[in-house]
This record gives C-alpha cells, structure tokens and sequence, in this order.
DNA sequence: AGTGCGATTGACT
DNA sequence: GTCAATCGCACTA
C-alpha cells in the first residue's frame, strides 16, 4: 500500500515533470489537482521525492492568506503565473512550501502541508534528524526541512528542469477529502484543506480527516 | 526604533 | 491533550 517501499529505480522511473499547462489555473483546483502529485528536489547527494497527500488553497481576496495585503518584500513569489514556489519563514522555527496559483501579478498559492516519502528516505532521514517514516515529512515545516527546502529555493519555476520541480503521480490517487484550515483564525470558515483520504501521512488532528 | 503577530513544532502533563 | 519558544515581517511613530 505504501509505495516508500518501492525500489528506487521504479519510483524514478514513473516520475515525469509537469507541464505549465497541466496545472488548473484556479487555485482551489490547483490545490486539489496537487494531491497524488510528486515533488522531486535534486540535490547533490542523490534524488529526494514525495506524494503530496495534504495542501491548502490561499485563494484571491482571502483574508488568511500572505498576499491578501498586497505585493511585499516577502510575498513577491506569490505573485508569479502558476507553478512557482513561494518559500517563507514561520514561527522563527521554519520555513513552508507553497506554489503560486494564478496568472503574474495576481497574489494565490497553495500550501504544500504533507508528503508520503518516494525517493531519497535515508536523506530525508537525515535532514529532519529522526527515523520514523510517518514524521518525515508530515506537516509543512517539516515537509520543507525534508525536502532541504528553504528561502535560497523562494520563486523557483517548479514547471522547468532543476533542483525542485513538480511530477506526475506515481499511482492512482486516492479520494480527496476536504476540510477547514489548520492553525489561521481569519477566514477560518472556509473547507479550502484537501488531503487523500485515508493516507497516514497526512497531517492534523484527526477530526479534520475523516 | 519599537510593537504585535503568526499558514508550526516538539516537549511536556 | 496543552503550551511556549522564536524571529522575520509589516506597520506605526
């Protein structure tokens, strides 16, 4: 069930990076469409891969998310066409992957919050400094320190050739499920959370993914 | 220059 | 389950 047992040269194999044009152009769907997706980060000492599982959408005119008040210093990512990444740092402990989600000059993105290690398990063991394979990358700061992710890798183009770019699905993605937002207070209504179904690598307390 | 606040995590009861 | 550490960012003066 769990493809992290996979060979490597199998899970290589299946991975091919996405197209622009195959991203939805809308931000919920985006956020929708990424689960089952990989992320792959090429990295000196090998390949490091993962199954999105969990994302959120940070859509246009949304009170919670970064853009909502405009172009900034640190937002500036956000506000590139679809398929760039959008790297910040939270809590003064780390940092989070997003993806931009809209045409230029339009601020959205989609939160990347969960992966289901592919590639490159002892190195993530490595970066994240513990063994278990449901906490490698299970929730989004710990995603990006799995990933060796942080600002050297903000506005990166995840739709062309280089040290972190965006793949196919390495099977059949599962359901989605969708929920409301984890950790924001201001539009906190909205079910723009979506993970696969019944995936243990998915974040969160349980009642938010039945 | 000073202030308030998180799109979190890990440690702890 | 609860809770505090931690610091860059945006804003005010």
């Amino acid at each position: 069930m769990i493809a992290a047992s996979d060979s490597e040269a199998r899970v290589r194999a299946r991975i091919r990076r996405l197209r622009r044009s195959e991203l939805p152009a809308d931000t919920e769907q985006l956020a929708r469409f990424l689960i089952g997706k990989t992320v792959v980060r090429e990295t000196p000492h090998g390949r490091i891969s993962g199954r999105i599982v969990e994302t959120e959408a940070y859509i246009v005119g949304d009170a919670a998310a970064h853009a909502f008040i405009g172009l900034t210093r640190r937002n500036r990512s956000l506000f590139l066409k679809r398929g760039h990444a959008y790297v910040y740092f939270a809590y003064g402990s780390c940092y989070l992957l997003n993806v931009s989600s809209e045409v230029r000059g339009v601020g959205a993105g989609v939160l990347l919050r969960a992966l289901e290690p592919l590639d490159g398990i002892a190195l993530i063991a490595r970066n994240r400094g513990v063994t278990r394979l449901h906490d490698l990358a299970r929730g989004p700061g710990r995603l990006a320190e799995a990933l060796d992710v942080d600002l050297k890798q903000d506005g990166l183009d995840l739709c062309a050739p280089g040290e972190l770019w965006l793949g196919t699905a390495t099977r059949e993605t599962g359901a989605i499920g969708a929920s409301l937002r984890i950790g924001i207070t201001r539009d906190a209504h909205r079910e723009l959370r979506f993970y696969e179904r019944g995936n243990p690598f998915v974040s969160g307390p349980r009642s938010l993914s039945p």
